[in-house]
RNA sequence: GGAGGCGUCGCCUAGUCCGGUCUAUGGCGCCGCACUGCUAAUGCGGUUUGGGGUAGCCCCCAUCGAGGGUUCAAAUCCCUCCGCCUCCGCCA
């Protein structure tokens, strides 16, 4: 939810706003008018109120016929009260559903535009040259069952389409992935986190997830309950309600867990391996600090991803996402994005949103200001996740099938070379 | 799944049986002031949160886990839900 204050002192910026990201600018118009009405019906009712409050009062020293006379009175009042306390709420609701559908006001500079309008901020690494070097790359898909790291059949035939096993060296490597990104998290000051997968539904409508991407998130009914599609769900939970101290010092978490995505509407989209799965592991650096520090902080968490990649030796780009790409609490949003040889492009391996004071207010996180209470303000950013594997296969792969493992994972992994077993 | 207990303004706590004087008691902590070589101790005052009104001093509304209901009036009575604790049952 984006500041009330702002709306009314300087609605120009939250039209400038909507139009960079291609969403109608009349709801802030909208939301004014519903703003004065909300109050209008506030101020009726609590004056109505407080009057009953007053007369309240009396009836309780009065006696006898007074007594009587003064609640004879009350009683139309009380009715009154009951009814303007409704029309108040109606008022109220309609504000809050209007607020609760406008986007976050995006930070200077970000590109105008949709999906296809982000700028390349930098290239890190080149794309190898397989064809100089003599042979067609295998896709991530075929290098994996190659080396008994994935088995995409089973996990269909146990869960669905979209599931997999990682088996055998893919699973040692995507811990030696994680556990290392842990480690580094920890280095870096951020408090480690193993979250809760499942949420109930006011932790999922907290984080913004019921509003706006219902369709995307697994439900459990007979409990209420939902399935998570990134720890940053549970860790924006964590705070909520609270007052925290982050007015000097920024508060940083470093979650894992498990990842769920129904991936409706993305049919026959990336059916191949595992860069579009129903559930995949994940890393997310999780961030609560003062508004004032959000922009230094948002660049630090990419720095993290970089030197994260940067160890994984894979070439990538850094895109800097356009305002209709950006999603309602993002006020800006960086991502990487892997080059994945077989498909002569680069893909997304890490997001990093700076969601100012959107959803910590939204969420009730505040902390102790100069001027009281102030709402505080959250980012997140991808450290490491399962779709790595992809990038990490398809760009260490050699001519026989087999897979270097970056220098940083050897430890992890126990192994220099992933070599394909016989078939 | 069953039985019982509990949830009060940062923390602890009184109040709930029997509705109105609750503008929620007291302690701890915290803030300010006073006193005192310094510290400590002591005394006095302040200290829930959110919203609305106002140029401002201030005033008003809501808030006793959440949401409904009864009533002129609800921390207090009724209903539903949530959470925590104890015991029993079941259990990858």
């Amino acid at each position: 939810m984006i500041d009330i204050r702002l709306l009314r002192d300087q609605p120009d910026v939250v039209r400038a706003s909507q139009r960079a990201r291609g969403e109608d600018e009349g709801i802030v118009d909208a939301i004014l008018d519903a703003d004065e009405q909300r109050r209008s019906a506030l101020t009726a009712y609590e004056s109505a109120r407080a009057e009953q409050n007053r007369i309240g009062k009396e009836v309780a020293r009065a006696k006898g016929d007074d007594k009587a006379a003064l609640l004879a009175q009350v009683k139309d009042l009380a009715a009154r009260v009951k009814d303007l306390d409704a029309t108040a709420a109606a008022a109220g609701a309609r504000y809050d559903a209007l607020m609760l559908s406008i986007g976050n006001v995006i930070e200077d500079g970000v590109p105008a535009g949709g999906e296809d309008d982000y700028v390349v901020l930098e290239h890190i690494g080149t794309p190898r040259d397989f064809e100089a070097e003599g042979f067609a790359p295998r896709d991530h898909l075929d290098l994996a069952e190659g080396l008994d790291a994935l088995d995409m059949a089973r996990g269909a035939k146990v869960a669905g389409s979209r599931f997999y096993f990682l088996k055998g060296v893919g699973a040692r490597l995507e811990m030696a992935m994680l556990t290392l990104a842990m480690q580094r998290a920890i280095a870096a000051g951020f408090v480690p986190m193993i979250t809760p997968t499942l949420v109930n539904r006011t932790t999922m409508a907290g984080a913004g997830f019921i509003d706006h991407h219902l369709d995307e998130v697994y439900h459990l009914p007979a409990d209420d309950l939902f399935l998570t599609g990134t720890s940053e769900v549970a860790l924006a939970g964590y705070h909520s309600g609270e007052v925290i101290d982050v007015a000097d010092t920024p508060i940083r978490y470093a979650g894992q867990s498990s990842c769920y995505r129904r991936e409706a509407g993305s049919y026959g989209k990336d059916t191949r391996g595992i860069i579009r799965v129903h559930q995949f592991n994940k890393i997310e650096m999780f961030v609560y600090c003062h508004p004032d520090q959000a922009r230094d902080e948002h660049r630090r968490l990419l720095a993290m991803e970089r030197e994260m990649l940067d160890l994984m030796e894979i070439p990538y780009r850094i895109i800097d996402v356009a305002a209709g790409d950006l999603g309602g609490p993002a006020a800006r949003k960086f991502d990487c994005e892997a080059w994945v040889p077989t498909q002569g492009r680069y893909r997304e391996v890490t997001s990093t949103s700076n969601c100012t004071t959107f959803q910590a207010r939204r969420l009730g996180t505040r902390f102790k200001g100069e001027k009281g209470n102030e709402i505080a303000a959250t980012l997140n950013g991808t450290l490491a996740t399962t779709r790595w594997l992809v990038a990490l296969l398809e760009n260490h792969q050699q001519a026989d099938g087999s897979v270097l493992v970056p220098e940083a994972l050897r430890p992890g992994v126990g192994l220099d070379v992933l070599t394909p077993v016989a078939p």
